[in-house]
DNA sequence: TCAGTGACCAGAC
DNA sequence: CGTCTGGCCACTG
């Protein structure tokens, strides 16, 4: 499904050490209010192959860790790209202040030819 | 057709 | 900071 592919897409453009949130990312795709399609499609793999790791919810949680293959296994990805993760009552927390992703107003342009050109 | 579900979110307080 | 609420929408049985 179209969505799905841009998901992907944009998934890929979130620079190492950085990370995005599920909003941001649906904002990306053209689609601001389908934020819990994002995590239906990292969750169900519908997106591809794409570094899941790297999206958090808006309040910089890592609301999926616990699909990956070991409880830890997103936590020590982003470590290892030098993000800080914290751990809360909440779960495992990222300051999205100091790792999150800015885009731009060029990544916006950038994703919306890609998706042009590629016809998704 | 329809209700339930989910790796969500912004706003109000 | 924190909790609660209503809204969101593709997918599924």
């Amino acid at each position: 499904m179209n969505f799905y592919k841009r998901t992907a897409l944009v998934c890929r453009q979130i620079p190492k050490g950085k990370v995005a949130t599920y909003g941001q990312i649906a904002m990306l795709c053209g689609k601001p209010k389908n934020a819990r399609q994002v995590g239906y499609a990292l969750g169900h793999n519908l997106a591809g192959d794409v570094p899941a790791y790297r999206v958090v919810n808006a309040s910089g949680i890592l609301s999926g860790a616990a699909a990956f293959e070991t409880p830890d296994l997103q936590k020590q990805m982003l470590e290892q790209e030098g993000i800080r993760v914290n751990r809360t009552e909440r779960g495992l927390q990222i300051d999205l202040k100091r790792d999150g992703w800015k885009n731009t107003m060029e990544d916006a342009l950038w994703l919306r030819n890609e998706f042009e050109v590629r016809g998704i």
